[in-house]
DNA sequence: TAAGATTGAGGTTTCAATCTTA
DNA sequence: TAAGATTGAAACCTCAATCTTA
């Protein structure tokens, strides 16, 4: 494989994946007016014991810096679906919960997420592929990580 | 797979993905200082007989809006890397082409680009893993690209 | 000293409106 | 009417500096 081939395969998958990225958006867009980093916020906190974590955990889970973090966090309480809450433990960190409509909508839009993927992937994907795919990006994933 | 299997899975793809994207870009930054989407342009440029494609084509293949891509253009002018020519067939079209030093610095970051993306996965991945990522991100384009 | 969170400044993108040419 | 390109306003991000707590 040369580098002109390299690059131009590697290209290809970003393209994929960029364009099925934004199709996923602007599904989501249209069933629950939700920018997928919003979403993506949502689930993390809804599939928490309790409900809520970390600012600082939840930035770097969805890749943001904590300055960038702490705007969403406004907007996300301003639309009523999280509501900072100071933790007792360690005064310096500040938990982002759950509000009821936020529990509401993370619900509603995972359901409507799932079936937007699934009607993607299964139009497009094999179930082995998508396997493979995952095994392969979890192990780059953890490669990055430890690096 | 349930709903929320498949959406972890194409979580891990997702974050995997951005992870890869930085450690890219990051280097691209610091062989070339140049943006990821500078040396996709420059790259694309750099590919074409005449080294000059039309500014929407272009804006289109790196999905940017037009308007996005003006002060792309912009800031790539500014540089000394492109220059906007004037379409003569039809008048509306301003065509983008490479300047000589924007041959050199395609070609040069293209070199430092190939050898980052050799590093990145012979590191993490297995070839067998990226055959199969390759195939279903590219059937998954081609069947987005057709609807 | 260091970590968590916030702020303001600066940069890049989208969006909607506009201008020119087909 | 429609397509290519540009513009200004608004949205969202990063970065560096700052404040508070450990």
């Amino acid at each position: 494989v040369d580098d002109d081939e390299l690059i131009t395969q590697w290209g290809l998958l970003v393209e994929a994946f960029m364009a099925a990225g934004r199709v996923l958006e602007e599904d989501l867009q249209r069933s629950d007016q939700l920018p997928m980093v919003w979403f993506e916020v949502l689930l993390r906190l809804e599939r928490t014991p309790g409900r809520r974590l970390p600012m600082t955990q939840l930035a770097h889970d969805v890749m943001l810096t904590s300055g960038g973090f702490t705007k969403l966090a406004d907007r996300l309480a301003e639309a009523g679906f999280v509501k900072r809450v100071p933790c007792g433990e360690d005064r310096r960190v500040t938990w982002m919960e759950l509000t009821p409509a936020g529990v509401k909508v993370a619900q509603r839009s995972k359901r409507h997420h799932a079936h937007a993927l699934r009607t993607l992937i299964s139009a497009h994907i094999t179930e082995a592929d998508l396997r493979s795919v995952g095994s392969a990006m979890r192990s780059l994933r953890d490669g990055l990580a430890a690096s």
